[in-house]
DNA sequence: TAACGTTATGTAATAATATAACATTTATAA
DNA sequence: TTATAAATGTTATATTATTACATAACGTTA
């Protein structure tokens, strides 16, 4: 079992609200959600966003600057990260296929370079708008 | 043989200088530097930019919001592109192991969804900075 | 070459994303 | 309980990117 980090209130405020919202969510639409609930500044919504991606609980989608609640369970820091991105409807899905998420994890190169991260986006039609 | 793109005034310029700094340039930081050759606004370096995007020969590192010539001679689209970067010093190369970028490029999962095109990036530290 | 559509350019204004700096409060642990 | 780290609050500002509109250059083909 691994420790579980207590979120602080601004924290679980954000993190909550990503969550709930099931996709990406960008950093002034967050603001404009929570502001009912105290948060007013910028600032206040990015530390939020910081810490929750530092442990894992949220992700960037760098091509994106939204951030999505990690949907891999064991997903406890964020080293290691596929997503598979509609280039129509923007919905965005964490890729959990072990098979590439190792792959990838055991990636090296002659660069003498040593990976300690990485972070892979998928773009593409999803089905629905394939057979639109 | 491959068509080349005949790239416009501003296009040319700005790719000149991007592929000579030899490493990732940030937009502000190309319109400060070609601003003695008459260029003078955001939309004609981000316009610029685009279009050296979309026929590949530069590509744009999505997590340092910053641009980088095509180090890959036979890139002609970006439709499949890897790179590292070193966290410490912010080099970062294109990585051109064919392996890699073919396992991507014929990668699918069961999520119904067709892959046209993904960009992958590393992370992590480079030799002179490993050493330090 | 004239007319047309397409691509590129110029310019101003502004939108969207993100951080710096500083003061204060709350939580954690020795 | 006192010291330390983590989180919060607030204002201002930096950085990245786009909208809107007008004009010019280029390529095709009638």
């Amino acid at each position: 079992m691994q420790k579980e980090h207590s979120l602080s209130k601004n924290q679980k405020i954000i993190f909550d609200l990503i969550d709930k919202s099931g996709g990406p969510m960008k950093a002034y639409s967050i603001l404009f959600n929570v502001q009912k609930k105290g948060i007013k500044a910028p600032l206040q919504v990015y530390r939020a966003l910081d810490k929750l991606v530092e442990i894992g609980k949220i992700h960037k989608i760098e091509s994106r600057n939204a951030f999505i609640a990690c949907q891999n369970s064991s997903c406890q820091v964020s080293k290691a990260t596929a997503f598979s991105i509609c280039e129509s409807c923007e919905n965005v899905s964490e890729i959990s296929n072990s098979k590439l998420l190792k792959y990838l994890s055991s990636f090296s190169d002659n660069s003498g370079m040593k990976y300690s991260k990485y972070n892979l986006e998928f773009f593409g039609l999803c089905k629905k708008c394939k057979s639109k």
